[in-house]
RNA sequence: GGCCCCAUCGUCUAGGCAGGUCUAGGACACCGGGUUUUCAACCCGGCAACAGGGGUUCAAAUCCCCUUGGGGCUACCA
């Protein structure tokens, strides 16, 4: 008795004349609602988005989903739109942009949304609901206890709009559910997922209309992607279990025949386990602070900008404060957070180029062994029938190893307008260099693996004499040394008499020290270097030195005497 | 609990749909060596995987089933 089914099965297909039609004109979109900061895995589903429209000269647009009036942050807005810009993420259609099916607000699409709704309650293919949060909450946990799910449905007489009207008088909530038709299979026709299929009789009647008359984003969404043209939907695998109950709304509401493309990727895991989440960077900080010992909470409260009790609950994992806090306190403890929003990237000096190349891999690939590659060559190149299946894990290593490749491959005109962005962002001393001397300095910092790095090298150069911080490592390492003191004295004295600063003196006055004391260049070079860097990582030493000058120079050497001399 | 997705080196992945050419390729990480004025970069070499079981087949990483494992969803969140 398999048949019904089976002809079931069939007649649904029939009626898809051709799974895969390449719609004439492309549109996708990115939708993110504006809880907070973009974190990567918002940016790796834009950036496929992005990809694929720019790959089929299609549009992209960019459409805020801020339809949570309770989870909405009046900056995110802001936040989302910097980091895209930041990634190089251009939009056809969206905020500040406008176009041709604005407003891109679903905030601001109210009127549209009800519009919809009353058709499908004239329609009786969706119905007034009362029930309050706590009763629902209820219903579920029985059925929780009962080991069963809970699956919300219509009751068999639907009330009227005038039980609706005297609702809503006597303060009830009042919702809008959608009657999933039943007795059916609903089948999903994945990008890269295939065919994947759904009871009806498993899919609850979901709220379409909120008891505040916002949508929810199940119905939100749909109307938008409908009015808005979508071919493509583009988004993680977490939305592939909402899909059969869209697919069905669309359906009630626009037909079949107008339905997009779906493509669900799979998710970003972060190596804590679970998918990568902006709860990530909070927990980190949790655990660091169990561990360490002596951690003064009172100062720590102070560096956070939080109360004593909000410090306090945040350790009982009773609350979480909001991400500058807890970005304060990372530094305040000298504590390096694992990177999750795309600010966060930005901060630790990864350059836009890098992260692009890097998320686009993460769940794609071009089908051959390249793997650093440019925007137009991404672009060129995507695809998505390449798209994987299985998750990945995020793996800053990588990273790390994409970003230096790019350091490189940029060019020094764009390298030096990312240093000076980075600059200004972190505030550093080493903002005083005019693009001149930042581009030679940059320069003498080749094969370095972050702006960060680049900064740490160079700061020495452009603080005060007497502000260099000494970074008791390498004082130990090197000016501890037995010789070490008395070979820096003596490279003071030589140095005192050389007139100019070239590199060729520098490097034969150096050198020629070490011959004279038949030592390595390092014996010399070390001590020097960390009397004016205050560590050992710094450009070449001739490049150092030189930088910074004869005065400079001479007096950090004295104060390194004196300081380290005696002990 | 129910439903859905996924499964190749530690990690990202190629190969899978069109089974033999796969003693499974690349990259990152790691280990060893080289270069060297520090860090980094760079060069050479090495380690390392088809989750398990059953089928189908002359032949399975590749097709099918089961088990196990991982992930997602199960909101008046998106």
């Amino acid at each position: 008795m398999t048949l019904p089914l089976d002809l079931l099965t069939f007649s649904l297909l029939s009626t898809v004349r051709n799974p895969f039609p390449m719609p004439d004109h492309v549109v996708t979109r990115f939708a993110p609602s504006p809880t907070g900061y973009l974190h990567v895995g918002g940016a790796r589903t834009a950036l496929f988005n992005w990809l694929w429209a720019r790959r089929s000269g299609g549009t992209f647009l960019l459409r805020i989903e801020d339809t949570d009036q309770k989870r909405n942050t009046p900056t995110a807005t802001q936040q989302v739109i910097d980091d895209l810009t930041w990634l190089g993420i251009t939009w056809d259609e969206g905020p500040q942009k406008g176009g041709p099916q604005g407003p891109y607000f679903q905030s601001e699409r109210l009127e549209l949304y009800d519009g919809h709704v009353q058709r499908l309650l004239d329609e009786g293919k969706a119905y007034y609901c009362f029930e309050t949060t706590q009763e629902l909450d209820a219903r579920r946990k029985e059925a929780e206890a009962k080991k069963q799910g809970f699956i919300y449905r219509r009751p068999p007489q639907l009330p009227s709009e005038q039980e609706a009207a005297d609702a809503r008088a006597a303060g009830r909530p009042v919702t809008v559910r959608f009657a999933i038709p039943q007795d059916q299979t609903i089948l999903v026709s994945d990008l890269v997922r295939g065919d994947v299929r759904f009871e009806a009789s498993e899919i609850a009647d979901f709220i379409i209309r909120k008891n505040d008359g916002f949508p929810t984003y199940n119905f939100a969404c749909v109307v938008d992607d409908f009015l808005m043209k979508v071919t493509h939907v583009i988004r993680g695998q977490e939305h592939l279990n909402n899909t059969p109950g869209q697919q069905v709304l669309w359906t009630a509401l626009f037909g079949g025949d107008s339905l997009p493309k779906y493509v669900h990727m799979s998710v970003t895991v972060s190596d804590a386990g679970g998918k990568l989440s902006k709860r990530e960077r909070p927990k980190a900080l949790l655990t660091a602070i169990k561990k360490m010992q002596d951690v003064d909470l009172v100062r720590l409260a102070q560096a956070g900008r939080i109360s004593a009790e909000a410090l306090r609950g945040f350790l009982d994992k009773k609350s979480t404060p909001d991400m500058p806090s807890v970005d304060a306190m990372a530094a305040f403890l000298g504590l390096h957070l694992p990177e999750i929003n795309v600010v966060d990237f930005v901060k630790s000096g990864y350059l836009p180029e890098a992260m692009i190349n890097f998320l686009a891999l993460l769940g794609w690939n071009p089908g051959d062994d390249r793997e650093i590659m440019g925007l137009e060559e991404l672009i060129q190149a995507f695809d998505l029938d390449r798209i994987s299946k299985s998750n990945s894990l995020f793996d800053r290593n990588k990273l790390v190893a994409f970003n230096t490749e790019h350091m490189r491959k940029v060019g020094k005109e764009t390298l030096r307008r990312h240093m000076r962005a980075y600059l200004e962002r972190a505030g550093s001393p080493v903002q005083k260099a005019d693009d001149a001397l930042l581009g030679r300095i940059i320069e003498m910092c080749d094969g370095a693996r972050t702006l960060a790095d680049i900064e740490a090298k160079l700061r020495f150069a452009f603080v005060e004499d007497d502000e260099v911080r000494y970074d008791p490592k390498s004082v130990k390492k090197v000016l501890r040394k037995v010789g070490a003191m008395e070979c820096l004295a003596l490279v003071r004295d030589k140095l005192a008499q050389l007139d100019h600063f070239t590199e060729e003196a520098l490097e034969g006055l150096l050198r020629g020290l070490a011959e004279q004391k038949e030592v390595g260049l390092g014996k010399v070079a070390q001590p020097l270097r960390v009397a004016i860097c205050g560590s050992n990582v710094s450009p070449s030493i001739f490049d150092s030195v030189k930088l910074l000058g004869k005065e400079s120079t001479l007096a950090r050497i004295d104060n390194t005497l004196k300081k380290f001399g005696d002990e």
